[in-house]
DNA sequence: TTTTATATGTACGGCACCGCACGGATGGCC
DNA sequence: GGCCATCCGTGCGGTGCCGTACATATAAAA
């Protein structure tokens, strides 16, 4: 089955007006964005911006002994690259992709040029990177705080709203890169998870069998950046104001 | 002894050009900073943005069970209240002065009536904005893979770096706060540091007695988010552009 | 089908940090 | 000086996660 690849499946670019969605549209440039793959490196130069629509990229930080620990996710309600507006050109973050899937992207002087008209895109992503602030101060305080089973359901919820499916593909190994932990100790909480009928684990793939299950599992690290990123981005997007994020399958 | 206090004692103030810090001038009202003073709570309205001088700011977040963790520390190289401009007005986060000092404010209106002129406040806070974001992402990192002494090295300096003394005013008590950590563990740590002649503990006041050698026991972490602020703020500062943060006195 | 690579489950000692409890030291205040 | 609140040091058992090692299961390749 074909799937039709349209700009507006990422939220941020189905918020613009018309007038500057418009400007934009010729310039968008669908890409996919295969698993593993490195939108950026560490303190590299970015060429674009990336807006995903069905893909999930991780923002990680690697340490110099090779330990790593994902700062935020991204997914279709967001946009990569924010240090090009934000003045800085390049970041000490690495932003691979989790989950595999499309995106639109946008050369970066276009940007700039949208950006410096001072309109309503200037103000969509900055209200955006507020949010992302939002979740990369939470993160911080869940990895000293909670434990990894907490983590893990905060993990896989925030992998949920971005996906149009119950399904996660990911192996417990990328995981706990992910959260900075061991593989075995995923395999500990995943395996309580199941055991509790939360979670259904083969291989690579997470099937989530009780979601509610999980939204009470999981520490309040979860709800408190879905109700910002809600907050911030509801007079700004279209549709029900209180479901920026959330399953988009029925 | 009387200390004269001046707007430029804070560095993103005093990186204006003239014409803008001319209009931003007249409205800058110096205030107190009192140790423990709350400029705003998670959630709370801001009235106003605040440029520390001599004062330290701790960006905190609570979690409900009480549990907390500083994500940033802002001092007289940068500015509170970002969410202000950010578009959100609000955010879950506390700012609690850390050491006690002074600043300036401004009023909410003023700035965003600034903000939107798109010119060099604009890039200016912008900038600094992402400085910011590295230093809560690399707080993330450090609160799951660095050992608690490493942590107190990397908030010895972040502080010092923000004040013009060797000596930081702060209980053991507090600092567990900021790190999220239990009082006894900053006992510990800086009892080792104490023994190995890089500090003096002594009811609330800590004096650095050898720098490098704290630099030599420090994460990596402090380093990145030090060069991360220079690279970022470096042009548009005035004077030596690798020297953003560091001890201002002589 | 057999082989091979990859993914997951399990076990065990070690350690950093936690929660708790208490003793001792310092400095302000009467 | 004597009292008292505050701050710092220390000890102890508990636990969550780590590092390591190895066994098993599944899927892909030969």
């Amino acid at each position: 089955m074909i799937e039709a690849h349209r700009p507006t499946q990422n939220h941020l670019l189905a918020a613009l007006p018309q007038v500057e969605f418009g400007r934009l549209q010729p310039h968008l440039e669908l890409v996919p964005m295969p698993l593993g793959e490195a939108l950026y490196e560490s303190g590299g130069r970015l060429s674009h911006v990336y807006f995903p629509t069905t893909a999930i990229v991780s923002l990680l930080y690697v340490l110099a002994d090779g330990a790593s620990a994902e700062i935020a996710v991204v997914g279709n309600e967001g946009i990569l690259g924010i240090s090009l507006f934000m003045g800085g050109e390049t970041t000490p973050s690495r932003a691979v992709v989790q989950s595999a899937g499309h995106g639109y992207r946008l050369h970066a002087d276009f940007l700039k040029t949208e950006f410096s008209r001072s309109g309503p895109v200037l103000r969509l992503l900055l209200r955006y990177t507020q949010a992302l602030i939002t979740q990369m101060s939470q993160t911080a305080v869940c990895n000293r705080h909670h434990s990894i089973e907490q983590q893990l359901c905060r993990w896989l919820l925030l992998s949920l709203d971005r996906l149009s499916s119950d399904k996660v593909s990911m192996t417990q190994e990328l995981i706990a890169n992910m959260l900075g932990v061991r593989r075995e100790g995923v395999t500990e909480a995943a395996g309580q998870l199941q055991r509790r009928g939360l979670i259904r684990y083969s291989r690579g793939t997470i099937r989530v069998l009780d979601r509610p299950g999980l939204e009470k599992a999981v520490c309040e690290c979860y709800a408190v950046v879905k109700e910002e990123f809600d907050r911030l981005l509801a007079d700004i997007l279209p549709g029900d104001p209180h479901q920026v994020l959330g399953r988009s399958a029925s």
